[in-house]
DNA sequence: TCTATAATTCGAAATATGTCGAAGTATGAA
DNA sequence: TTCATACTTCGACATATTTCGAATTATAGA
């Protein structure tokens, strides 16, 4: 990546993919849960409390099954969480470098014309 | 707001609102063009290449005035975008402090649970 | 005042999204 | 093998979004 194409790495399209992935409440929700560590009533551990199991997630929150399993699908699809089966459980996490790229679309330093 | 508030100042519903109006390709186009200070052709001037018209904003972007104005209303009412009516135009900007805001949300630091 | 330019508002139509319940798949345990 | 738990897929339906063209408002200039 050249010092010209700046660190706006995402295109635009996929850009928008990610930002419709978080526009619904609840999936924003189940995302904001995945990115933070301190869980209410436990001691936070930053190698752990990041991953969480599906039903987890879906604790607290008043939606189907169904549509918990819909709206994870569309974060993962976003490119937003990653998931894996693990027993009878599936987990899911964010990784952190999704962060720093979609936060460096909205750093004002370093942008281009497109 | 105290150290332990973090500066996830804005709530999950306005984000989402945010997020909302960013997910449709034309109007995240529109808005990256207001990021944007180095418009092809043109010398980067911060002061003033910030601010466009409606017209502007709408030239390269294949849709009719009413869908051009409809989405700018869309990304004013999300609190994306300003927007001022000079003479016979509208001017649109960004103010700096909302990309702030909306890019703390990616920041892991200092986050807390909700 | 009349006209041209810039932008918005208002329906209407096509498409997309969110949601559920029923049925299905994957895994672990008795 | 049988059962229970965890999660997903499918089909259906209600609601929301995108888009346009026609009509309307705002402003500047002749």
């Amino acid at each position: 990546m050249s010092k010209y194409e700046s660190d706006l790495a995402t295109d635009l399209e996929t850009l928008a993919e990610m930002f419709k992935a978080l526009s619904n409440p609840h999936r924003l929700s189940l995302f904001n849960r995945l990115l933070t560590c301190c869980v209410p009533g436990t001691v936070c551990d930053v190698d752990t409390a990041t991953h969480f199991n599906v039903g987890q997630l879906g604790e607290g929150i008043d939606i189907a099954p169904s549509t918990l399993s819909h709206h994870l699908k569309e974060l993962n699809r976003a490119g937003l969480i990653q998931m894996q089966r693990k027993g009878q459980q599936v987990e899911c996490w964010v990784e952190p470098s999704i962060l720093k790229e979609i936060g460096s679309f909205f750093n004002q330093k370093n942008r281009i014309s497109k």
